[in-house]
DNA sequence: ACATTGAATGAGCAAATACGTATATACTTG
DNA sequence: CAAGTATATACGTATTTGCTCATTCAATGT
């Protein structure tokens, strides 16, 4: 295992998939909220601002994709983040996004 | 910089895009063919086994995002990965998955 | 059993996107 | 300048996906 890259086509597919589950800004807003512990549906639905129906659907997409765990307490549905590599990878993601854009203003300083 | 989370709206709009750049397959697939070098688009071409039109029309994406960057010479364009944190990015989701798919490989075991 | 509350789902619509075909652009060479 | 080659783009289409509204399901309390 783990002989990495290249992938085969439905590794590919996989991982395309991942990303895939990462790349809606509502969905990000809900793995951000549930950073600092679990949070219920309501709790999450006032918190992002979105519908409830349409929070849950996200919260299903989440729950497949393995990002986030759910627990069952009465009436409520605790979701928290399940997966440790999720906080790494926005770290990462906004770490090199931070650089380019400061690439971009020093070429914007540059052309004064 | 670099208070990190809580991202505020744009930001996470930004990192939302930059997942999506890389949540389809044949990106990927010109991602890791670019992992060991520069390569042009015919060569891309004939490694993923698109068509051309649709292979260019990825790398202007990809370019877009800073992701990749191109060198031209002649007639020919050479792509390569621009943004070092893709192979860390691609790495830890493999890994992220490799593991959840030993656990669903254990619990399929365990329930022998 | 019934009403109430929290969460999930079905139907329909609008927007985004990936693809192929055809065409255009850029550069080189004769 | 004409022809040829490598890359990019325009356009049309099919599929996917996110959203809302309405409804259903699940659990609790009366």
């Amino acid at each position: 295992m783990s002989r990495q890259f290249p992938l085969n086509d439905q590794a590919i597919e996989i991982v395309a998939r991942r990303f895939a589950v990462l790349a809606e800004p509502m969905r990000l807003r809900l793995i951000q909220a549930l950073f600092d512990g679990e949070k219920n549906v309501t709790e999450l639905t006032a918190l992002t601002g979105g519908t409830q129906a349409n929070i849950s659907r996200h919260l299903q997409t989440l729950i497949a994709a393995h990002v986030l765990d759910r627990r069952k307490e009465g009436l409520q549905v605790f979701y928290r983040v399940a997966d440790p590599s999720i906080s790494k990878l926005c770290g990462l993601v906004c770490g090199s996004l931070e650089k380019t854009l400061n690439q971009q203003a020093a070429h914007f300083d540059a052309g004064r």
